[in-house]
DNA sequence: CTTGAAAAATTTAAGAA
DNA sequence: TTCTTAAATTTTTCAAG
């Protein structure tokens, strides 16, 4: 782990809401020179404390879609089903995120696909999978009230 | 709703990744010159269809940190209660993610926060928001399997 | 949409705090 | 080290076709 000081941490809190801004500002706005301030991004990155920039696409934009959170949980606990599920979400676009929890479900996922026969479809492809000892439960997203884009860095330094 | 060409879509599918990609770099991909490409995204960037640039952050690398999803079930459904919870949700910058859902949950949360102990006062805040008459389960993040990044655009065009 | 020139930004290198 | 300055390179931007 890299340490970062107050200065990468105002880069990161800019970058991550920002990230297309150009070295010349930022640098400005973090009061460095443009070449210190690069040198400070280019480290970053290839420490891989930024992993990436994405654009965010506004999807309603660009064609009707239905974006669903699934929670899943395994019948068997055994390692083997869990790698099984795990490589099958790989290969499934649709899938947009997979995390393992804690609790009462193994598994959430963010699923987002052109209707709901497609989602259909892509259920009964996870249920399958493990001889369909799985048990998943849809939920349609009906309002994205807040979005997941940057992270108030300073929320999490100082103890929240 | 912007009527979006092949082109647009090229364009899309690689800013989704690649957000800081030179405009020249860019162009070539697509098979447009500098010009007519820049053209092209600055439209898509004032159309909304591009509604913001990312950089994605290691969490990992910056502080320690736990990231949560909650289940929230309202025992009443009024409209009220649910302002009041959004509300109070929108002043919370550990909760990175809210979205209303379908089913027997009404929210989905995400909360990213130093310690269980810092999510356990937060907790405390959602409970209490509406008096109590709030139901909440908490998974704690194990492992992210498929992080949410881009979009399969052309898994959503052609019908899933 | 393309070309091509002007303006701006990025990147490199030399050297100071 | 990390920073700044300054010059060379590359990119962006804009006007004209």
């Amino acid at each position: 782990m890299t340490k970062l000081d107050r200065t990468d941490l105002k880069i990161l809190q800019i970058l991550q809401d920002e990230a297309r801004i150009t070295n010349q500002d930022l640098a400005e706005r973090v009061s460095l020179s443009p070449s210190s301030c690069l040198q400070r991004v280019r480290r970053l990155e290839s420490n891989g404390v930024i992993s990436a920039y994405h654009a965010k696409v506004n999807l309603a934009s660009v064609c009707r879609h239905v974006m669903c959170i699934a929670t899943v949980t395994m019948k068997n606990h055994t390692r083997e089903e869990f790698r099984a599920f795990e490589a099958l979400i790989n290969t499934i676009p649709e899938v947009v995120e997979c995390v393992t929890v804690s609790g009462e479900f193994d598994f959430f996922l963010r699923i987002i696909c052109p209707d709901m026969s497609s989602y259909l479809e892509i259920n009964e492809r996870l249920v399958s999978s493990v001889n369909y000892l799985v048990t998943i439960n849809t939920h349609v997203v009906m309002n994205e009230n807040k979005k997941f884009g940057a992270i108030d860095l300073s929320s999490l330094d100082e103890g929240g």
